[in-house]
Order: C-alpha cells, then sequence, then structure tokens
RNA sequence: GCACCCGUAGCUCAGCUGGAUAGAGCGCUGCCCUCCGAAGGCAGAGGCCAGGGGUUCGAAUCCCUUCGGGUGCGCCA
C-alpha cells in the first residue's frame, strides 16, 4: 500500500476527467506531476505539483494554473478518505487525509508479513547484478568491501522492491594474474618441502595467506612437481592456488554477509581447459557485423608509454557506440584481453535472458565504464542496459588518523580484520550510509562506539527499544495478544497525538522510498530512511519522559495501550524491513 | 591534452530525478535530567548550495563555461 503511488493514480484520474471536459488537450502526458510528502508537515499529508507542471497545457486550452488547481482539489475534495484539499502557493495541490488512512496504513504493515512495501515497481523483469569480482589472488581487503557491501544490498533492495535478481560474481582466473599467483605458491610449495627459498621476489604475491596453499601442494603431490619445468607445474599449481583463494574470499563474504547466486569463470568462458571459446565466438559474431576490424590505434595521450609499438590489431568499433577510441580484443601475445572475455562474459548474460544488467565496479575502474556500455549495447543490437555503479574508495582511519595500506609488503588491512575489531553490522551500515560514489572515511574507533554519534548503534537500538516496549506491555497485560496480526485489530484511531503522526507518516513513506532507492539504485537511501524512523521514534519515545500519558504503557487505559503496541510493532516491523534490506541485523535487545 | 565522478553550515554528509522558508549528525552556545531503558533530553546560532551565464511559472537539482579536488587514459584486471 503506496498512498502516493494511489494519489498519483487518483489524480491522473481527475486529469483524464478534465481533458474529457475539454479543459485540457486530448494528448496529456499523465506522468509528468508528482505526489510528494509536502516537506512543511503544516502543509498536509500529500502535495501534488499537477497544476503547475500542466500550467501551459491549461492556458493553451483556455483555462489557466489557478483554475486547473482549483478542479483538481475540488475533486480530490470529494473522496471519502481526504479530508481537505486545497491549492496554495504557486498553484501546489495540498491534501489533508482522514485519520482512517494512516489506520490503514499500520493495518497494511501488521498484517504484511515483513512485506510491507515490498514489490512496488511495476517492471518486475530480471535483473543481473555483478558485485565484488576481486581477483582470486588473495584474501579481501576493506576496498572490496565497499563493493560487496553496496551491491549485495542494492541486489536486497532490488528484489523486495519487485524484481527478480540474480547475483552474481565474476571470477578473474584467466590472464596473468593468476599466473604469478600460480607461482608464487610454487615458491610456498617449495618452502612446505623444506627448500631455502629465500625473500619472495618482487612481481610475486608475498602474503602469508599463500602458506598453507604450499602446505596442501607439498601434502598433495610430495616433490613430485619439484625440479619439473614450469609449463607442467603451473597448471596444477594454478588450479589449486585459484580454489583455495576462491574458499579463502567465499569466506570472507560470509563473515561480511554477502552472498551470490552465480560464480562464473573467466578461464571457462575462453575454453583453455577444453570447452566452447565463448570469447572467440562473440568476437567472430560482431566481425561478421563488421564491429570488430584490424586497424592501427593512436598513442594515448598524457602520461607517455614506454614500450609503445604500432602495430595493426584486431578492435572493436566502440566508437560508433558513444566511446572515445576502439579497443584492443586481442594482445600482441595472441592472448584475449581482459575486455575481450569481458564482453563474452556480458554476452552470456545477455544469452541468459538479461536486459538489464548492473555491475558494481571501484572508481579507478571509471574509465572502463563506456567500452562496456558500447559492448553490451553491440552484443545485444541494443536491446540490453548495462548500468554501472562506481563505488570510490575507502579510507580506514583510526581516531583520526589514516590507517596506512601497502598490497605490496603484503601487509594490508584485510576484510576479516576489520570485521573481527568492529562487527559486521558496523561495516555495512556505516558503508551504505553513504551515496556510492563519494569518498568515505571509515573509522574504526568511531563505530564501535555506542552512543547516539553512532548511527548503526541508534537504529539497531530503535529496533530494541520497540521490541522492549512489547516486552514491557506484555508484562503490563499479560492477556494482550501483542502479535502483529492481532495488533492489526487493535482501535488505531486513539494514536492521534503530533509525535504519533510523525512516526506514522514516516512509516506511509516506506514503500516510496523503496521505489525511488530502486529506481535511483542508490541503498543508501534507504539506511538514511531507517535513520530518520529511528529518530522519530527516539523522539516520540522520549516526549513520554516530560509527558506521561504518552508512554506506550498506560496501565489503566488498555485499549489505548494495545493501539500504542500496534505502534511500536510497526515501527519494528518497518526498520527490521529496512534493515534487512541493508544486510544489517535488527537485535530485540541491546547489550 | 581527453573522459568520468565530485564541490551544499566550522567538520562529515543528505536533499525525494525541477517545487513552497535549505536539512541531519558532530562541534559550538544555552536550558533540562527523582519520570515506561539517561550508553541522556530540549532549544539556539551557523548558508551568496565553488564562481558566472542559460533553459522555465520555479534551479542546489537540467545545459554551457571558468575555477578547484578525485579517478582513469593499448598489450594489467
Amino acid at each position: 500500500m503506496n498512498i502516493f503511488m494511489d494519489f498519483q493514480r487518483r489524480v491522473a484520474g481527475l486529469l483524464a476527467g478534465i481533458v474529457k471536459a475539454g479543459n485540457l488537450p486530448q494528448t496529456l502526458d499523465l506522468t509528468r506531476f508528482v505526489v510528494e510528502p509536502p516537506r512543511d508537515p503544516s502543509h498536509g499529508d500529500l502535495s501534488t505539483n499537477a497544476a503547475m507542471v500542466y500550467a501551459k497545457e491549461a492556458k493553451a486550452a483556455g483555462s489557466n494554473a489557478r483554475t486547473l488547481a482549483i478542479e483538481i482539489a475540488a475533486g480530490l475534495a470529494e473522496q471519502p478518505d481526504v479530508d481537505q484539499a486545497e491549492v496554495a502557493g504557486p498553484g501546489f495541490i495540498n491534501i489533508r487525509l482522514k485519520p482512517v488512512v494512516y489506520t490503514e496504513v499500520l493495518r497494511a504493515v501488521l498484517n504484511g508479513d515483513g512485506r510491507f512495501g515490498a514489490s512496488v515497481q511495476t517492471d518486475s523483469s530480471p535483473v543481473n547484478v555483478e558485485y565484488v569480482s576481486a581477483n582470486p589472488t588473495g584474501p579481501m581487503h576493506v576496498g572490496h568491501a565497499r563493493g560487496a557491501v553496496f551491491g549485495d544490498a542494492l541486489a536486497s533492495l532490488l528484489a523486495f522492491a519487485g524484481r527478480k535478481v540474480t547475483r552474481e560474481y565474476y571470477i578473474n582466473d584467466a590472464g596473468a594474474q593468476v599466473d604469478v599467483l600460480a607461482r608464487s605458491a610454487h615458491l610456498r610449495y617449495l618452502q612446505a618441502l623444506g627448500d631455502d627459498i629465500k625473500a619472495i621476489p618482487e612481481g610475486l604475491y608475498p602474503g602469508d595467506y599463500l602458506v598453507p596453499v604450499g602446505e596442501a601442494l607439498a601434502r598433495e603431490f610430495g616433490a613430485s612437481l619439484r625440479g619439473k619445468p614450469q609449463e607442467e607445474w603451473l597448471p596444477v599449481v594454478r588450479a589449486r592456488a585459484i580454489d583455495a583463494m576462491m574458499a579463502m574470499i567465499r569466506e570472507d563474504l560470509k563473515a561480511l554477509n554477502v552472498v551470490h547466486d552465480l560464480f562464473s569463470s573467466e578461464r571457462a568462458l575462453t575454453g583453455v581447459d577444453g570447452g566452447a571459446d565463448q570469447v572467440r565466438a562473440a568476437i567472430d559474431d560482431l566481425r561478421a557485423r563488421g564491429i570488430v576490424y584490424l586497424g592501427r590505434l593512436e598513442p594515448p595521450k598524457g602520461a607517455p608509454i614506454e614500450d609503445w609499438e604500432d602495430r595493426e590489431q584486431t578492435l572493436f568499433r566502440s566508437t560508433d557506440f558513444g566511446d572515445d577510441v576502439d579497443r584492443p580484443l586481442i594482445k600482441s601475445d595472441g592472448g584475449y584481453t581482459y575486455f575481450a572475455t569481458d564482453i563474452a562474459y556480458h554476452k552470456s548474460k545477455i544469452d541468459r535472458g538479461f536486459l538489464a544488467l548492473v555491475d558494481v565496479w571501484g572508481a579507478d575502474h571509471g574509465g572502463y565504464v563506456k567500452r562496456m556500455q558500447a559492448a553490451v549495447a553491440a552484443v545485444s543490437n541494443g536491446k540490453a542496459t548495462l548500468d554501472v555503479r562506481l563505488c570510490q574508495l575507502v579510507r580506514l582511519m583510526r581516531a583520526g588518523e589514516p590507517v596506512k595500506m601497502s598490497k605490496r609488503s603484503g601487509d594490508f588491512v584485510t576484510l576479516r580484520e576489520v570485521v573481527d575489531e568492529v562487527g559486521v553490522d558496523a561495516v555495512r551500515f556505516m558503508m551504505l550510509l553513504r551515496k556510492n560514489d563519494a569518498p568515505l572515511d571509515f573509522d574504526l574507533a568511531k563505530v564501535i562506539e555506542q552512543s547516539q554519534d553512532n548511527p548503526v548503534f541508534y537504529v539497531q537500538y530503535a529496533h530494541a527499544r520497540g521490541s522492549s516496549v512489547l516486552r514491557q506491555g506484555r508484562t503490563t497485560f499479560p492477556d494482550l495478544d501483542l502479535s502483529p496480526k492481532a495488533l492489526a485489530n487493535a482501535n488505531l484511531a486513539l494514536l492521534d497525538d503530533e509525535s504519533e503522526g510523525a512516526i506514522l507518516r514516516l512509516i506511509a513513506q516506506f514503500p516510496r522510498i523503496v521505489d525511488q532507492a530502486a529506481t535511483a539504485r542508490e541503498p543508501h537511501r534507504v539506511a538514511f530512511y531507517a535513520h530518520d524512523l529511528a529518530t522519530s521514534f527516539h523522539a516520540h519515545w522520549n516526549r513520554g519522559k516530560d509527558l506521561p500519558h504518552l508512554r506506550f504503557v498506560n496501565e489503566i487505559n488498555r485499549d489505548l495501550t494495545n493501539a500504542r503496541m500496534a505502534l511500536a510493532s510497526s515501527v519494528t516491523l518497518v526498520l527490521a524491513a529496512a534493515l534487512a534490506i541493508l544486510g544489517v541485523k535488527a537485535p530485540q535487545e541491546m547489550r
């Protein structure tokens, strides 16, 4: 139940009637106006700009904005659940609803089995969300965490909003990086056999996390890989190392409460281990359509490239699809570029029936967006769209001081360390409380603080407090049924205090927030909403300190207590739904 | 040089896809706390929305431009 969408339809209906009466032109785009909560609550419950939006059309039909506003307001005022509709300011129509509307909202929450606000989107088509996709060459560090949390929350948000979501992880297990991994693991293997490997050479992965991989190789193969040429041991070691890294990454994801439906392998697309070469197939297909050709590129401007070699190469005509230059698909050593395999990968998503693709990347890949969108357009004949959400980097702080991170030395801060220190809920909520394209300072000292300064604590506390209020009510009136379904039958008209009204209005907005956050693909809006709802709940609770008659439990008024239990229950249900989207626990009590 | 992102209170950031008087937290100032949970509560000050043009009934929001930051710029991913 989305009262904003509901009234959007009603106003559209009134406009259609006015069109019929000849006071507006026949061809009227009825989607241009909005129904929204007015910023100033004294203006009522809903507000629409419809009359102003169609001012020009009204004039053309011999009317004007003012007259149109009056007509719409008159139509609205006749509706049974509208208390009052009046024209205000430059032509806004402010609508005051009858209290029964909020009674119905609460009933929808209480009877909704946690689905209040769900499935608000008219579009329920499948959408593919790809996120994390970290190289399987080591444990996840905090830089990965943001994209992981963002992607996971976005996927949950879209699913809650009614889209059919597939969550995907692309394993970059082809290319030079995993060969470096294999050589690094091989060194640890020799070490496990007792060889003196001295320092890890420059360019290899020095982290200790490869030691157990070396030991496992020694257990499995004994000394049989020692002394063999690299061509023989590398594929074997690589496969074991990638498996070990992916197992580690899955553990990291689990610790972060991040889930995926599907892990797709880049290597499998190339067919190097047998199977079809889907990369080649994709390139051939594009070549047949004239989108792939042999040509030369200009050397890039800016930082000079030392070993630039002018050569004729296989290029993708991405400039036909909005990119700045055409992009190479085959490296000088004959292997596929990352872009080539990525084209095949995105094609595979499209072939699996997805026309809506979302990729979550780090901001350092921003320069890659245009060519990938060009590729998706080319491969799908313009049918599929790729939306790339870039996450800015995270600066890890401790009490205001940056924490040094150096991946090369192997002592970078891992995701696991941060989760262990501050908890998964804090990590997730803090990362979602920022727009994804804004940089984020993550202060370890601050997020474990248990005070109102800490938004994670503040929101969770609101849920715990709501639960506590229900426990309190149960103690005072042991015979009351405080299950949501039973509370839906409470006399909700008794909730007539102004700060109760503020909470009711916020609850009514939840479906709208979900809808807009899903459309904008911005889960942070849900985080801010949860914080707002928590604020208004805490504020109302605090009013009970000075005004005892506003307290949730009223020992001499059973019906009033019951109604207020319904309010408390609704707040916890909506908070729980919002927190579930964010992947943050909604605790019954704080400890 | 080019592309993308960003610039809103002292600080960290929202701003509902163009609406009414610009929002929150921290910090600051003042008052309050015997009271369902004080790991507090209430209130106040604080703004040329980086600058300049444009579009329109109406712009922090859309377009152009200048300045200032960030990220990238064959054969890494």
